[in-house]
DNA sequence: AAAATAATCTCATTATAAGAGATTAATAAA
DNA sequence: TTTATTAATCTCTTATAATGAGATTATTTT
């Protein structure tokens, strides 16, 4: 009541309504919790994302030969979001289990995706995140952040160091659905290992990787 | 249009509001397909479930200890859902990831649950789920059906064979809140690699371990 | 460039949600 | 066990917001 404003009456069939359908359910001590309906709604979600089912092999095969995690972050226009992710190790140096937020100013990820953007999707993200872009080297004035990202689409991954998890080194490359990111490959290495060689290797197939998954998923989409 | 009978400007404004708010996406060729919202609810749905961040440490000592895979499945009154799920090898046997629904009248996870209900919550279930329950051997009449059940409440722990997932034993231990089910912890083995000692060693472990969650979980939610 | 189709908007009507207050159920105190 | 207190649920009127017909604008297709 407090927090929405509404009367006691109108909560109360808020509440009925969320709870029979599902999406909230009761707990011990009169509180609320999400609900079934949600587990579910996650699960289908899960089940019908060709992205996912596409690029799995792909996350699979990463973890395997190397120690670090895989993820699938998409990009929903105003913010990005893990959608998969595995990790080699029990105890990863960065953990963005599916549903967690990404910072959309910051690491290899955001950055994978805004140099793919066209200039006028681009611009209001440099202008809003400005700050962020600064405080992580990538430029301070407009035009060098501008340059920096030619550069990476120039390379097709980006890469940055500890930027989202200290210590984690993370490398990217874009997703393209018909020519526009609409997601990124991401690979996470702890720092300790990181050195110019295997950062290098790495980007080559998480370049490559990124390709075949956008190829195979225009396949499917067209 | 055809499905639920509204008008094009209804379901444009049903489209757009979903989008606006983040539940739906528009993809590729004009379809639709549930958005960010559902997939950050079920993180946070996750996030705050005390009985999962209980239950994991426990599901992660099994699956180490034994090739199998462990299930936290809640009991939602009418149905029941895997929430938590963590598998010892790659490919298991069985594969019912959070937000996979179960059948309610087959399975040691539906047992453990039935045999700790109430009669007056029970009775309902066994009429509505009567010929799965004869069809599994549980029993043919009610009573038959009653009395097998107060073993499984007598022992502690259900055991099922191949009833969900044709050469897969389960084995399922009721999770208890103020005497009540809530949920249940199920392992999940390979029906060639099962034999009675191993099951009695398993049940004992999974017995007690669903009591410690019990326990813990009544700590934190009193 | 014109035609056809799809997407979005406007407005009057209708249906539905909101809140005030009453009633019933549940819990605590005597 | 009874009474007092609090919480939960219901009923009904009013006000609000959703609906669909149709018009308008954008987007493809020819």
């Amino acid at each position: 009541m407090n927090e929405l404003g509404y009367t006691r009456p109108t909560l109360y069939r808020y509440l009925k309504s969320l709870k029979d359908s599902g999406f909230v359910m009761s707990t011990r001590g009169g509180r609320f919790a999400l609900g079934p309906r949600v587990v579910e709604m996650d699960y289908l979600s899960r089940r019908s994302d060709p992205l996912i089912a596409i690029a799995t092999p792909h996350l699979e095969r990463l973890t395997a030969a190397y120690p670090c995690t895989a993820l699938i972050v998409r990009w929903y226009g105003d913010k990005i979001l893990c959608v998969a992710s595995i990790a080699s190790t029990v105890n990863p140096v960065s953990s963005y289990p599916r549903g967690r937020p990404m910072p959309m100013g910051r690491g290899a990820i955001a950055r994978s995706i805004m140099a793919f953007l066209p200039k006028q999707r681009l611009m209001p993200l440099v202008t809003r995140y400005a700050a962020d872009l600064r405080s992580v080297g990538v430029g301070d004035a407009p035009d060098d952040i501008l340059a920096a990202l030619k550069r990476v689409r120039r390379v097709g991954v980006a890469v940055a160091f500890g930027e989202v998890t200290p210590g984690a080194v993370g490398i990217a490359a874009p997703i393209l659905d018909a020519g526009y990111p609409s997601a990124s490959l991401c690979i996470t290495i702890a720092g300790q290992h990181a050195n110019g060689e295997l950062i290098d290797r790495i980007s080559a197939e998480v370049r490559e990787a990124a390709r075949q998954i956008s190829a195979a998923a225009e396949r499917e989409t067209a």
